[in-house]
RNA sequence: UGGCCGAUGGUGUAAUGGUAACACAGGGGUCUUUGAAGCCCUUAUUCAUGGUUCGAAUCCAUGUCGGCCAGCCA
């Protein structure tokens, strides 16, 4: 095989079976260029299994030198609604975007293809316009509906080669003929008509003349095929439906296998890349192409498996169930998997890109662990946060030796693998706040925080020490009473001073409160749905926690876009919903890895 | 009792007839003003049985296990 002329792509590439394929597609000759497409159905969210997809169309457009087209498959009116092609339109944007956002495949708003009618051939050749923009046309994705009138016309020469009829046959006698795996189907009794009669129901249908399931027009391919496919598939159905594009224009749609292929070939795509699913359809995306005489190349259908996660649901309809029944606060809740979940909950578009690309491409099916998606998103976040101090669950510490009103300033770096991130001042007080968690007053072996008479450093301030608890009637602890060792501040006589502990802190008197929402794994198994179990009983009954936290005064207005450390605690962000500025609401992205707590829990 | 597809450490992926490797997870150490990150070390793998071959994870056969297919859904 030779690769000498193809835009070979360099060694550190994503590299599997479906890009080696088409790496032997253009080095063979069969395809000169690379055209994929994502096409999304618009009948619910994109979820994070669409985002494998995704990164693989356009993945091989970009590194193959080819376009991806985002094309809507609305091929089912009943099912399928505008704010669902907005949402995705929105979700592909956001998950390519700096990446592969020059290969998306779009074209001029309201351009169609020529319709095959008995025009030239070469009618085809003008369908729509890929890729870049004319100046001041606006564009928009290809749709599947789009392509209805050619589709007919396709149709209409299946049946004039005897390749289609229109069958009278119930949804239910359908069914009973088509037989079994096991059992070859039944010819039906309709499979004989003429092609003039053919074409005259199929017109009528078109029409609106017959109710809904009245008739079907099929293809004439083979009852006793050992693949269920072949046995004479419904093409057409008969729908009175409005259809959010086209409205009521149509009374009949073509399904799925009837209008994918074609809608491939119209637009010019080489590779067609689906899920495992398919792979028994692929006979008849070849058949109906091979049957039409089409002039130019073909395209091909290849199979990969879809991605799953643990401790997730990905189908659409578990996801419109969590919504539909309210267990969740919409598609783009943070605990959704969803594209506008993770975008939501702060994950970037990148670390989904790295997940994706570190699950590899192959026909296994394979549960993906979660532990690499919390790898790659911290990975990530971990390189390009802002380190900021919080506190989620405050304990009052009083420093004894300051003065009330005496403060001390101290630099805080941004990022401490970024250094022109810089340093912003960070002031201590006579009364902070730290976290519960850091002071237990029996503690436990190898404890390094806070205890009584021990001492701990507050992170970019000084050593403290503790001399005094105070309890409220119930015993809990309220208040703890501290002695600063200023000279331990960096640069001061006792800056050497080593203690086993740092614990991040705020000023009371100069932090602000803040809305604080912690997600943890929305369900409690892995595999949420194993043994046939219902997953809604084994939701986390945690997987949500909402704190008032307080915040140093450089998170009061937290810029929207920008992801903090809030450190030894986690990633967070301003929500882009609920935060307003005098009222921020921090989302926690993911927690830090905590070997502490999993030490802690060992027997 | 049909057809198609698949099986490599705990998880996922690579090795394209020639030394079974990488990532995550796990374990140990080091460093640390984040019990994070980093750095170093480390445990652990070819579904089974035959065959072809100088040589098999790879090719062939049989078996086992798993997935998909009987929508007028996609």
């Amino acid at each position: 095989m030779s690769d000498s002329a193809a835009p070979v792509p360099a060694a550190s590439a994503p590299h599997d079976f479906i890009r080696d394929l088409v790496a032997a597609d253009l080095a063979s000759g069969r395809t000169p260029r690379i055209h994929t497409r994502f096409p999304p159905e618009p009948n619910g969210y994109l979820h994070i299994g669409h985002a494998k997809s995704i990164c693989l169309n356009f993945g091989i457009a970009e590194q193959f030198g080819g376009v991806c087209n985002l094309r809507l498959d609305d091929t089912n009116p009943t099912r399928e609604e505008t704010e669902y092609v907005d949402a995705i339109i929105a979700d592909v944007r956001w998950l390519i975007d700096g990446w592969a956002d020059d290969r998306i495949g779009l074209k001029p708003a309201g351009a169609r293809p020529v319709a095959s009618g008995d025009g030239p051939e070469s009618d085809f050749q003008q369908a729509p316009v890929i890729g870049a923009a004319p100046a001041g046309v606006a564009l928009e994705p290809f749709y599947a509906s789009d392509y209805f009138d050619a589709l007919f016309e396709f149709a209409t020469r299946l049946i004039r080669k005897g390749l289609a009829y229109v069958c009278d046959l119930s949804a239910e006698e359908t069914e009973r003929y088509r037989g079994s795996p096991d059992r070859p189907g039944m010819d039906s009794p309709f499979r004989t008509r003429s092609v003039e009669e053919n074409l005259d129901l199929f017109t009528r249908m078109k029409g609106g003349e017959f109710p809904d399931g009245a008739r079907t027009l099929r293809a004439r391919i083979d009852m006793t095929s050992p693949n269920i496919w072949l046995r004479d598939p419904v093409l057409y159905r008969i729908r009175h439906s409005e259809h959010h594009r086209t409205g009521r224009q149509w009374s009949l749609y073509p399904l799925y296998d009837f209008a994918h292929c074609l809608s491939d070939y119209l637009e010019g795509i080489t590779h067609s890349i689906c899920t495992l699913e398919f792979e028994v359809h692929r006979p008849l995306y070849d058949w109906i192409l091979s049957s039409l005489d089409l002039p130019r190349t073909l395209p091909r259908q290849f199979e990969f498996a879809r991605l799953n996660l643990g401790f997730t649901v990905m189908s659409k309809r578990k996801l419109l169930q969590l919504v539909n029944e309210g267990l969740v606060s919409g598609w783009d809740d943070p605990r959704m998997p969803t594209l506008s979940g993770l975008r939501r909950r702060g994950v970037p578009a990148r670390a989904v890109r790295a997940f994706v690309q570190g699950t590899g491409v192959t026909k296994f099916n394979a549960i993906s662990d979660l532990a690499l998606f919390e790898h790659v998103v911290r990975d990530e976040l971990n390189r390009t946060a802002t380190r900021r101090l919080a506190v989620l669950r405050p304990l009052k510490l009083v420093l004894t030796n300051l003065a009330v009103d005496e403060t001390h300033e101290f630099p805080a770096v941004n990022n401490p693998g970024d250094e022109s991130a810089g340093t912003r001042p960070v002031r201590l007080t006579r009364e902070v706040y730290i976290e519960r968690d850091d002071f237990q007053e029996v503690p436990p072996p190898k404890f390094f925080r806070l205890r009584p008479g021990g001492e701990v450093r507050l992170k970019y301030a000084c050593i403290i020490r503790c001399d005094e608890v105070l309890k409220d009637a119930t015993g809990q602890v309220i208040e703890l009473r501290c002695t600063a060792d200023l000279d331990s501040r960096t640069g001061g006589p006792n800056a050497g001073k080593k203690v086993k502990g740092t614990i991040h802190w705020v000023s009371a008197s100069e932090s602000v409160e803040a809305e604080v929402r912690l997600y943890d794994r929305f369900f409690t198994e892995e595999e949420p749905e194993a043994d046939g179990r219902d997953f809604k009983s084994v939701l986390n009954p945690k997987s949500l926690e909402i704190l008032a936290a307080r915040v140093e005064p450089a998170l009061a207005r937290p810029e929207s876009g920008v992801r903090f450390q809030f450190e030894r605690l986690g990633y967070f962000w301003a929500d882009p919903r609920d935060s307003q500025p005098e009222r921020p609401v921090f989302l926690r992205t993911l927690g830090l890895k905590d070997t502490w707590a999993k030490d802690a829990a060992k027997p």
